[in-house]
DNA sequence: ACAGCGGGAGAACGATCGTTCTCCACCGCA
DNA sequence: TGCGGTGGAGAACGATCGTTCTCCCGCTGT
């Protein structure tokens, strides 16, 4: 956090910044993109519709920013759970264990990168990069992990690519169905990929 | 199909509804569902705006009329795939060679149900029903190609709970990423998960 | 105390959308 | 030839949206 000579000024414009990604995010996640105004957003954040545009010159610049912060609060997730892990196998298995504790919250509908591509990956360049740009860490983390087997590289990025399928047909799956058991399903079929592999 | 007194013309009432049909399932995907207006849907398939309404009263209800009619031309895709498989095995893995030729097409974005609901499954419980209706019904049919083996029931839906997590992941992943390989990957990890049943 | 300015509330603006309405050309029938 | 009625093209309407502008309050430095 960087503060300039008015120091607490600058501070109220970040947590400005801060209440509208949150009212933004939350209100995406319901409704999706394009059923949102902007004035929901200013109503929900308690920004001014002034300052909102100060701080995101557009309402596709906010929506880039929503995703930018999301993919990292996804990432950090995934990291808290896989830390946990003893060895490589555990820590694939961990990403499913976020999974399931994300698929619990009350206010889950999904992945918002699915949900934002479904929307709007057909109109805007942008938010098909920052969604497959997404896509593509969560299976470049999981073929990480495995590097750290004894598994062969290019087996090892073709499992990443299996498990990121179950993954993200978890998500796809949990959000439609709503069935609550679906991670655990995610989890049990890698258990099996990861026991064909020998990891 | 059903004919009236006045024959011809009913026919034409019907073949200006599948071009309704046709061109609001092609812009639906293309650009979603809220980015496309009925005007748009009136260029496209000619029929007057006159005519769309009086066969589709509103936006939702084409929207759900496409959607229905996208159910069943995926379902008798699958069909049409599961019917050459000689065993349980290979037709169950012939529902991923579908998904290979489907992710093929050039017009392929993902599959609509997953993309309508991110748009408007917070927003339209209609929507949202219809896609649960849509995965439910994969689920089911893997189940049943499942039931003809001698998997316990319990074992067999589970194991359909799984397969319809790697189509669905397979679906999203192939239409956010783009890569070419996904359904393969998908069948490989079916092949391994079959295997593990003993299937 | 007062000029100046940053910020808030919300009106205003132009565009777009879903839906309806108007107007007119055309067709079968007497 | 005249007539009723169906359907097409597109204007019209009311609502909503993203974005900008106006007006005014309250603070700040002298």
């Amino acid at each position: 956090m960087v503060l300039n000579a008015r120091g607490d000024r600058e501070m109220d414009t970040e947590a400005a910044e801060i209440r509208v990604l949150d009212a933004a995010a939350t209100l995406f996640n319901e409704r999706g993109v394009q059923a949102v105004g902007m004035d929901a957003i200013r109503t929900a954040s308690g920004v001014s519709l002034k300052r909102l545009y100060q701080a995101y010159p557009s309402k596709s610049d906010l929506l880039e920013a929503v995703l930018r912060r999301r993919d990292e609060v996804v990432n950090a997730g995934v990291e808290r759970y896989v830390a946990g892990g003893a060895d490589p196998r555990a820590r694939v298995l961990a990403v499913f264990d976020f999974l399931a504790d994300w698929f619990a919250e009350p206010a889950f509908r999904g992945c918002v990168f699915i949900n934002t591509y479904g929307e709007m990956g057909g109109i805007s360049e942008n938010v098909a990069a920052v969604a497959r740009g997404h896509k593509l860490g969560l299976r470049t983390r999981l073929a990480e992990l495995l590097a750290e087997t004894d598994l062969p590289p290019a087996a090892g990025e073709a499992l990443a690519a299996q498990l990121a399928l179950l993954a993200n047909g978890a998500m796809a799956t949990a959000a439609i169905t709503g069935a609550r058991d679906t991670a655990q399903q995610a989890k049990a079929a890698a258990g099996l990929l990861l026991d064909a592999a020998g990891v």
